[in-house]
DNA sequence: ATTTGAGATATTGTATACTATCTTTAATAT
DNA sequence: ATATTAAAGATAGTATACAATATCTCAAAT
């Protein structure tokens, strides 16, 4: 297989690889506890070991591989409780995040957050889940960048990817369309009115349907 | 300068590397915004570039630089409004944390627990702030343990690197020894009596208490 | 004087070569 | 037969060589 790097974009091997191996560990792919060589990595994505090396320090950090000197890389996968245990630190930071954001976001941010949930809506009405999931997707990071916070963001992002390439998306997202929405204009509806209180309450609603929806359809 | 293998403990060059740039960076050695050219790092620390590069790897997953493809990696450090947003989202997963672990640790986890706090009440009474310090993180960490989740963990161990290289630790721990210790033994009886609630309780105060002593003597 | 662009230089990205360490294998001794 | 150990093979760690890209310099054109 090879990494495929459409069209002009360049950006290092390291990271599409990064990417790649990230995807495949949360997918079960590479299943838990298995060993990473190097040498395996290359040849199956076509790559030298300088850029593949690159991304294990990257998965590393991420806890997504235990390097252990000399030896090599071992996978790290997540088990069910670390996925719920996630749901609920990402729901403290989200929450936090939403306070944040309101305080720190200018009337310009807050055009951009009003315009994400109007193309949610828009795909909603039309049933494009795809195109929804990637709106929901953007709706999040916009508030993380509102935050101003480069730590808050960096984790919630990373928190974010765990948490949507642990679960086929598809396959449970589709019923809730509408009621997604409608929690996400809930939260909107905040940062509109600038009510931080109304803000927290609304996405620790959506935290805890959010986690309630992945349990009835994955665990 | 050279990296200091001691004695024949070998890890590789690149986690040396690490926490030597981490240092660096966040004592405000390497300014933020300037360039860290690999050639100049290298040369610093007396390797090639292979180690450099994967360490760079690793503080660009931190978000201690930011690396643009083709052109360099650039040092974002930390400002002051920044560790102060770290200080809160700390006290949120410390929080967390002394939950998770009062209700998953076993006997001989919460003995362990035990044990630090009684180091750090021997070298508090010997007036030992290198030996206080030492156990204060080593207090901290097994509660991150206790939690058995990997994810919070990795977080806050970073967390309070970055915190604790942020700011001159002696000039401010000194005159609050004794302070510091009550607040550990209230979080700690919280674990012996298995009381979420008081331990939670004791960590938010800890945690308010440890970021007005840092304002008080760093901002 | 400012701008443009070709060539030179510097820096990053990748591959390969070399070294150190670990693991396996197999031959020997008990 | 089991344990021990030496040699061979495999794999990770590091250095270097080469390729691609970006930056700088400076002369020529406007």
């Amino acid at each position: 297989m090879d990494i495929s790097n459409t069209e002009k974009n360049s950006q290092p091997l390291s990271a599409g690889l990064y990417q790649e191996i990230q995807k495949d560990i949360l997918s079960g792919e590479f299943e838990s506890g298995s060993k990473l060589t190097e040498a395996a990595v290359c040849k199956r994505y076509g790559v030298s070991r300088t850029p593949v090396r690159e991304a294990f320090r990257q998965l590393e950090a991420d806890g997504l591989i235990e390097n252990i000197p000399n030896r090599g890389a071992f996978v790290t996968g997540l088990t069910k409780r670390d996925i719920s245990d996630l749901f609920d630190l990402r729901s403290l930071f989200e929450i936090q995040a939403v306070e944040w954001a309101i305080r720190r976001m200018d009337d310009d941010d807050i055009d951009v957050l009003r315009e994400t949930v109007e193309f949610m809506e828009f795909y909603t009405l039309k049933d494009d889940i795809e195109k929804v999931l990637s709106f929901n997707s953007q709706f999040h990071n916009t508030i993380y960048a509102g935050t101003k916070d480069r730590m808050i963001q960096r984790t919630l992002s990373t928190y974010q990817t765990y948490l949507k390439h642990s679960a086929p998306a598809k396959t449970f997202t589709g019923g809730y369309l509408r009621t997604i929405l409608e929690e996400h204009k809930a939260i909107f509806a905040a940062f509109e009115n600038r009510n931080v209180a109304a803000g927290r309450k609304a996405m620790e609603y959506h935290m805890e349907q959010s986690k309630l929806r992945r349990i009835a359809n994955y665990f």
